[in-house]
DNA sequence: TCGGTTGTGGGTAACGTTTTACACTGAACG
DNA sequence: CGTTCAGTGTAAAACGTTACCCACAACCGA
C-alpha cells in the first residue's frame, strides 16, 4: 500500500525487509520447493506490509505473464459474454488473469491483436470463433497454447471446444416442420474460403439446414448474406420478393432475426401470424419481453468454462494429445414461431 | 516468418544478421537520433528478413509496453462497444495496442483488474464508468497515467470525458412533456454512496430529471432500482402498482426500458398507446425493428476517441494540466413514445 | 566415523530491451 | 595546427524476476 506516487515496490525490497534473499521471497511467491515455515510466515509478512506485487512484465522476460488472451470477433455479440463469463469463472482462483483483444473484423485485425498478445508474453490464447485460415491457426498454437472456440475440424496443435451446430440446426426445422411448415427458408452467412466452408459454425449450421430439411424431405430455400442484423433485413425482403414465399424463416444467428424481424415489421407482417421467425445463440436479447424470439441455446458458460480449463491443462503439459469437447444445443421456444398460418 | 517453433528472433539476432550493434537496431526501432540511412536501411531490411518483432514483456521491465487497459463495467452493456470504437480508431496508427479487462461488477474486481493492468506494465488506463471510489482513483492515476470517462467531477491527476447527463435528461423529460405527459416517473440506479452521488452518469441523470421536471412545474416521481433489464421490470411493477400511474415512463438506460416493456407487455398495456416509455444510451438494440425505442444518444465513438487522444496527451506528459470534456447528448425520436393517451 | 541423504537457504546468470556514456571520425573554424 | 562540433556507432549497465547450482547443517544407517 504505497500511498502516492514513487517507485514500485519489487522483489528486493521485500527481501530486505524480511532480511532474507531474493531467492527465498520469489520461491515463497510460487511456493516452491525448499522453504521453511518460519521463513515463510516472514516472506508473507514483509510482503503484506509492503503491499508488494510481482511485476508481471519481469516475470515475463523469465516465461510466464500468468496472463490469458482472449480473441472476441466481435463484441457487440451478445452471445460472447456469455462465454466469457465461463472462462473468467474457471480461472477465478487461479493465477491467471484474463485480457481481451479489442474486437477485431477482419483477418488482418485478427493477425495484428494475436501477435499483439503474443508479443506481451501471453501465456495461452482462448481464440472465439477465429477467422484466421487453418495454416495461420496451427502456426500461432506451435508458438503458444491455444484453444479454439466454435470452430469445427480437428487439429493436433490446439484443443477446440465447440457446440453440435448440426444438431442445433436440426433443432429448429424440426420444431417448425412440427408446427405444420413446409416451406422453412435460411438465412445464412455466406462463406468462400474453403477450410472455413467446413470448419466455421455458421456453414455447419448450413450444412445442418439442409440435411434436416432433406430428412424431413422438405425442400431447400437458402439466402447468403451475413451475420448482422443488416444481412438479416436484406436476406427477409429477399425472401418477401419471391412469387412463393416461405412460412418459417430460420436465422443463422439471433441478430440477424433482428434483422428480419425489423423488415417484417416494416412490411406489416405479424410475427408468428403471417410468418415464424427463429433464431440462433439465445442471446440475452433473445428473451427480452418485446421480442421473445425463439432460439438456440448454446450453454455460452460451459464453453467457456471448458475452453479454460484445456487451456490450463495445455498450459502444464504443452505435449499432452489435443482435445476435442462437443457441448450440445437445446432449443428455446418463444413467441416468434406459431402453427402454420391457414 | 519463423515457421514452426523455435525459439523467438530477438534484437540480438538482428543485430547479427544486420552486423551493427543492438543499440543501432534499439534505434532504428524507435527512430532515435543517430543512425544514418545507410544503417537504417541496414537494419530495416535484417528485421523484415527474420520476421522480428520486439518483445512488449522485455520492453516493459525498460519502461514502455506500448499497451493500453480499458476498463469496461459491464461488457453486456451494448453502449460499450461504441466507446471502444472511438477509442480502437484513434489508435489505430499509434504504435499502441488497446487490451481491456473482462468485465467486473465489483468494486473488489475492478480494483483486482486494474491492479493486474499496472502489475503488466500498461502505459495507461482507459477506465469507463468506474466504480471506485474518488480517492483510490486518485491514487490510481498518480501510479499510471489514467483517463476516467463517464463520471462527472474533476481531478488534478486524471482527464475526464463526460457526456451531459444533466442536459440528457431534460431532453427526454421535455419531448415527454411537450407530448403532453404530466405524470413522467423516472427509474433510476439506487445510488448511496456520497461522492458516487454526485459523480456517476446514473446519478446525474436523476439528478436532471429533477431538475427539468421541476422546471415544467411538474411533480417528481423516482423509483429507484438498477440500471438493469430486472431493474426496470421491477421498477415498472412498482409503477404499475401505483393507485394514480404515471403515463410515461423515463428509464435511466435502454437495457431498463428493456425491463419496463417486458413488463409492460406482460400486463397487457401497449405502447405507447397506454403508456410511453424512453430509454437512454442510443445502444444498438433500442434501433431495431420490433423494440424501436426512444432513447439519447451519447456519440460514443467520440467519447472514446476523445479519451484516448488524452490518454495519449497524458503519456506523452504527465505533469500536464487535466482536461475536462463535456459532450452533449441529442435526442432520437423512436416509436415508443407518443401523444398523451386520452 | 563415514558417506549419504534431506532440508534450508543464497549466489548468480540469464531473459530482451532501452539508455547512458563514451569513442571515433572528419570537417569546419579560428 | 589545435579546438570544437556534429554525426555515427558501440559497450555495458540497468530493469524485476526466476532457475540452476552450490553450500551448509543436521540427521540417518552402517
Amino acid at each position: 500500500m504505497d500511498s502516492g506516487t514513487g517507485r514500485r515496490v519489487t522483489i528486493v525490497d521485500v527481501a530486505r525487509h524480511a532480511k532474507v534473499s531474493t531467492t527465498a521471497v520469489s520461491k515463497v511467491l510460487r511456493n516452491a520447493y525448499g522453504t521453511s515455515p518460519s521463513m515463510r510466515a516472514k516472506v508473507q509478512q514483509a510482503i503484506e506490509e509492503l503491499g508488494y506485487r510481482p511485476y508481471a512484465a519481469a516475470r515475463g522476460l523469465r516465461g510466464k505473464t500468468y496472463t490469458i488472451g482472449v480473441l472476441l470477433p466481435d463484441i457487440r455479440n451478445p452471445f460472447f459474454p456469455d462465454i466469457l463469463d465461463g472462462i473468467k469463472d474457471t480461472l477465478r482462483d487461479t493465477d491467471y488473469q484474463v485480457l481481451l483483444g479489442p474486437s477485431c473484423d477482419s483477418e488482418k485485425d485478427e493477425a495484428t491483436i494475436t501477435n499483439a498478445m503474443i508479443d506481451r508474453g501471453m501465456d495461452g490464447l482462448i481464440l472465439i470463433a477465429p477467422l484466421l485460415p487453418r495454416p495461420l491457426l496451427e502456426r500461432l498454437a506451435k508458438t503458444v497454447p491455444a484453444v479454439v472456440v466454435g470452430r469445427h475440424g480437428h487439429s493436433d496443435h490446439y484443443d477446440t471446444v465447440t457446440d453440435d451446430d448440426i444438431t442445433g440446426a436440426a433443432l429448429i426445422v424440426n420444431h417448425l416442420a412440427d408446427l405444420g411448415h413446409r416451406h422453412i427458408a435460411h438465412i445464412e452467412h455466406r462463406e468462400t474460403d474453403p477450410t472455413r466452408l467446413s470448419e466455421m459454425p455458421n456453414a455447419v449450421r448450413a450444412e445442418g439446414y439442409r440435411q434436416a430439411m432433406r430428412t424431413r424431405g422438405l425442400e431447400i430455400d437458402l439466402v447468403s448474406t451475413t451475420y448482422t442484423q443488416e444481412g438479416g433485413y436484406l436476406g427477409a425482403q429477399q425472401l418477401l420478393a419471391r412469387p412463393h414465399r416461405p412460412t418459417a424463416v430460420f436465422a443463422g444467428a439471433d441478430i440477424v432475426a433482428m434483422g428480419v424481424l425489423t423488415a417484417l415489421t416494416e412490411a406489416g407482417l405479424s410475427v408468428p401470424g403471417d410468418m415464424s421467425v427463429a433464431g440462433y445463440d439465445n442471446t440475452t436479447f433473445a428473451a427480452l419481453g418485446p421480442i421473445s424470439l425463439t432460439s438456440v441455446d448454446q450453454a455460452g458458460h460451459e464453453i467457456g468454462g471448458n475452453a479454460a480449463r484445456l487451456l490450463l491443462a495445455r498450459i502444464a503439459d504443452r505435449k499432452r494429445p489435443s482435445t476435442q469437447v462437443k457441448l450440445s444445443p437445446t432449443l428455446v421456444v418463444r413467441r416468434t414461431t406459431g402453427p402454420l398460418p391457414l
